[in-house]
DNA sequence: ACGCTCACG
DNA sequence: GACGTACGTGAGCGTA
């Protein structure tokens, strides 16, 4: 071995990057850095064996040369030669896309060479370095256990598994392949490889692969022979896909020829500069490894701390707010410096100012970015003249940058994944610079942050979280744009008055993050954050801005019909009345039936008004009067027409002609989504009359809706939760839940049931999910209450695990102060220890959190993996109803796409959670909603 | 701004 | 023994 070169005696290690990082990843928890929340699980991993490795190599096995290879972009020459290969790949989970960067720094921190070619994959990077290293009389160790690689082995190239720690030799080749390594091409050729996408032969797996090319001797021998297989059928497959084996095999064959612009020699086994090695590994926040490294090579370990430098400062040092002035950014130098900053840093914050709230139509009138407290900034882009005056010119104001231009500056920035894109209700100002190009990740989330440990206590709007945790209150809104009728847009506001407000956004964004990033893992929530909320993120914002399609002529007519039906039922309703009134006051109609009419029904409510609900009214009905049953009936077309005929139609976009709803992800104490702006999660379904709005939302021509809704996911959980035996054994079954309850509790068979009685277990069960009373059982099914407490307690008796259940739930409750869903969500419940009417409230709301909760769970994990799993359908999933997912697909590929999309919905509680019953996923297709559903 | 009513799961 | 009570949402309307 010489320094300069590579020869006879030098042993050259070639690590396969990928492999390292993939095997890291799926083999650890989704960790997270615990200063920021960036997840770093396989960089952990990463780090982890390749200090295993290099620290454990002694012996006549030690490499003299040692290199990581990486794969370097997608396309090689592969696709020249085949299209589709490497289609089928998954796209990488959106948590393990950023560490990539990372674990190339982490290669160069532990000294090791980090290798990439543009255009080439690692493969093949290896296959040219170990021939080379071969050629020169050295000896060549592949660590990987990637069967691509194994057609290297030979004569001074061996592979090592790095996971079981095993030598990788000829004769593992011939149990893996049924041949030699110089014939593993062949086998591959014919065998084909899903993952990989190649075609290969039909038919053929590894094992007939082996049979024919032992027999044949090599694959171009077989393929001139084919003819005298005695097989018919594998005779022919052989004959008529000869090209497309042919083609296969070059996709196999690795590349021998990669060019390179280093010599074998420059790989020589370095030590690792221990400052620069230390340095990366305290930043990352390994504490163990950090220790572990610092104690081998004999020097002190730097202190890690859960806040990295930029953003460590003990609270006596901590700036205060604005410390340094908000700075206004007018000329590109100055954002460059920022720009500068920011990248030095690895994270910013940032808060988009705009025209109005709805982000599919608001523009973009300024940018503020924070990198550390005391630090933030404001870019004006499109503040207009007049602010205080009505009739302002509108002109744009000076001394502002061009939009396009910083846009431009800031892509790079804003899509780099070594950057961390800080938000206060990120989604929004995600969706402002999708409609600019600009697709940010990785974001993160203050408000969710807040969400994931706080639900339940308070709400997570930036004002009221900067008051709580920062002790600040925030420049309310109003001092700039006014309220009620003399409000301005943003765009009007002065920019010295824009900017502090601003720039104290991003600066407050940044503070929270720093005060709620490192309570995610010391309260436990670090996995329901980056599982359950993150990710929802883009989700969500992509099904926003596709929007459905909503026919605005169909809404116009239904709304006519309405208008005229209400007319005659008003005319009704005053000639019953004897006097005209408003219809829609219930203080008027209160007033004509209690004191006028002197029916029955007294009083309720603080402010001393009669009631007037659909429940007081049908009672009155049900004894036979007509002018409430009119009223029901008015008050039914009413609620249809305003809701949802007159102001869905408000809510057509124009540029897209589509509906886009906005979901809340924090705003459920419970994990569910909200809908609103409209909310498209309340569209009538429930009366004949009203679910005929549904078919209002359509499909575009050639396409359809597909509706997907998961059957009794909270029955199905709480049998799960409660671990009730009856209710689980029925589930697996299959078998008519409701009547089964019926049938246990009354003794009845399932066979020939009265409906009424299956409809008083089917009460019960949805009761039990609520926290059943005797009083609400009773109105629910209209029952004497007496006989109500009766069913409750027989039902208890029957599955005297559901007591069991709410009692540990309500005594958790009251322990912690919070429950927890089976996928680890929290939600607080402050009010449990209250007295009073208040306590009944809390002790249900916490019984019905962790099934309504675990329900809300599964289908976001669901929703964060639709994507991948329907990239190759052209659909779109539009719209989530708590236990629906609705989507858009081209008509021929409706019935794919349901079954891909009911796969995932069917096994997304795994494998975080084994649940002990199956999900069941019931699918619709339709033009419109109306049929889908 | 608040309460009532009612649409959904 | 009395007291209230189903769980979770959002929107439109009338009233103060």
């Amino acid at each position: 071995m010489t320094s300069t070169g590579f020869g006879k005696g030098c042993h050259l290690h070639l690590i396969d990057g990928s492999a390292f990082i993939f095997r890291a990843y799926h083999a650890l928890p989704p960790l997270t850095r615990k200063s920021d929340g960036l997840p770093i699980g396989a960089v952990a991993g990463f780090c982890n064996m390749l200090w295993k490795y290099i620290s454990g190599q002694n012996g006549s096995n030690a490499p003299t040369h040692v290199a990581v290879i990486f794969d370097h972009s997608s396309k090689t020459f592969r696709n020249d030669i085949y299209p589709e290969y490497k289609a089928n790949r998954p796209e990488l989970p959106e948590d393990l896309r950023p560490q990539f960067p990372l674990t190339r720094e982490a290669t160069r921190a532990f000294n090791v060479a980090c290798i990439e070619t543009e255009g080439f994959e690692a493969d093949d990077i290896i296959a040219t370095l170990a021939c080379q290293a071969r050629d020169a009389g050295g000896a060549v160790t592949i660590v990987s256990s990637d069967k691509d690689l194994m057609q290297l082995v030979g004569q001074g190239v061996n592979m090592l598994d790095p996971i079981k720690n095993k030598a990788i030799g000829p004769d593992e080749v011939v149990e893996k392949f049924g041949v030699g390594p110089d014939r593993v091409v062949d086998v591959q050729a014919l065998a084909g490889d899903s993952v990989d996408n190649v075609p290969g032969a039909p038919g053929i797996g590894v094992k007939t692969a082996a049979l024919l090319i032992n027999e044949y001797g090599d694959l171009e021998a077989l393929l001139e022979r084919a003819g005298e297989i005695r097989q018919p059928k594998r005779r022919q497959t052989l004959i008529d896909f000869a090209e497309q084996i042919r083609i296969s095999k070059k996709l196999v064959q690795l590349d021998c020829q990669t060019p390179l612009d280093f010599s074998l020699g420059s790989l020589e086994v370095r030590d690792p500069e221990s400052e620069a090695l230390l340095d990366f590994l305290s930043r990352m926040e390994f504490r163990t490894l950090t220790a572990r490294v610092a104690e081998t090579l004999g020097v002190e370990a730097p202190a890690v701390v859960s806040a990295p430098a930029s953003i460590a400062p003990a609270a006596p040092d901590m700036p205060a707010m604005g410390a340094n002035g908000y700075q206004t950014l007018s000329d590109l130098a100055a954002l460059e410096a920022w720009i500068d900053d920011i990248r030095e840093t690895g994270h910013v914050a940032i808060d988009t100012e705009t025209t109005g709230l709805d982000e599919m139509q608001a523009g973009l009138v300024g940018i503020s970015l924070a990198v550390r407290p005391g630090d933030a900034c404001y870019i004006p882009l499109a503040h207009v003249e007049g602010e205080g005056d009505l009739f302002g010119s509108g002109d744009r104001l000076p001394g502002q940058l061009e939009t396009a231009e910083v846009l431009e500056a800031l892509k790079p920035v804003l899509e780099d994944p070594a950057i961390l894109k800080i938000g206060q209700n990120v989604k929004y100002d995600w969706k402002i610079l999708a409609r600019h190009g600009i697709s940010m990740a990785p974001v993160t989330d203050t408000m969710l942050m807040s969400y994931a440990l706080n639900a339940g206590t308070h709400n997570h709007g930036m004002d009221e979280l900067a008051e709580r945790y920062l002790g600040h209150k925030c420049i309310p809104i109003k001092e700039l744009i006014g309220s009620g009728k003399a409000q301005i847009g943003f765009a009007q506001v002065a920019i010295d008055k824009a900017a502090p407000y601003a720039a104290e956004d991003a600066e407050v964004t940044l503070r929270l993050w720093q005060h709620f990033a490192p309570l995610l893992s010391s309260e436990r929530v670090t996995t329901a954050y980056e599982t359950l909320e993150r990710p929802m993120i883009p989700v969500l914002a992509g099904m926003e801005m596709a929007g459905v399609k909503v026919n605005g002529d169909t809404l116009k007519r239904m709304s006519n019909a309405f208008a005229q039906k209400m007319a005659q039922l008003e005319e009704e309703i005053h000639q019953l009345a004897g006097e005209k009134f408003n219809v829609g006051s219930p203080k008027q109609l209160g007033e004509i039936l209690f004191d006028k009419m002197s029916l029955s029904g007294g009083k309720q409510g603080k402010t001393g008004a009669y009631s007037t609900s659909a429940d007081v009214l049908e009672d009155l009905a049900a004894e036979g009067h007509d002018l409430p049953a009119r009223i029901l009936d008015w008050r039914q077309v009413a609620k249809l027409k305003s809701t949802y005929t007159d102001a869905l139609q408000s809510h057509v976009n124009p540029d897209t002609g589509r509906v886009h709803t906005s979901y809340s992800i924090a705003g459920a104490q419970t994990g569910r989504l909200a809908s609103t702006d409209p909310n498209l999660q309340n569209i009538p379904v429930r009366s004949d009359e009203g679910r005929r709005i549904r078919e209002a939302f359509v499909a575009t021509p050639g396409h359809r809706l597909v509706s997907l809704d998961y059957s009794q996911i909270e029955l199905r959980i709480l049998a799960n939760v409660a671990d009730i035996p009856a209710l689980k054994q029925a589930f697996r079954d299959g078998i008519d839940i409701h009547a089964m309850t019926a049938s246990q509790m009354f003794h009845v068979p399932v066979e020939g049931m009265d409906p009424m009685v299956r409809r008083q277990a089917k009460a019960i069960n949805f009761g039990v999910i609520y926290g059943i009373s005797g009083y609400g059982l009773s109105r629910n099914l209209r029952i004497p209450r007496a006989e109500a407490q009766a069913f409750i307690n027989t039902y208890f008796e029957r599955f005297p695990e559901i007591r069991v259940y709410m009692d540990k739930t309500v005594a958790d409750a009251k322990e912690h102060g919070f429950v927890r869903t089976l996928f680890g969500r929290r939600i607080n419940t402050p009010g449990i220890n209250a007295s009073g009417p208040a306590a009944g409230g809390a002790r249900r709301a916490a019984i019905n959190a962790p099934i309504q909760g675990a329900a809300a769970d599964i289908i976001r994990r669901a929703m964060i993996r639709m994507h991948a799993a329907i990239r190759h359908l052209p659909a779109k999933m539009l719209l989530q109803v708590h236990d629906e997912l609705v989507f858009e697909v081209e008509e021929s590929a409706a019935e794919d796409l349901i079954a891909a999309a009911r796969q995932v919905m069917e096994a997304a509680a795994e494998p975080a959670v084994k649940l002990s019953v199956p999900l069941v996923v019931d699918a619709g297709i339709g033009e419109n909603w109306a049929e889908a559903h």
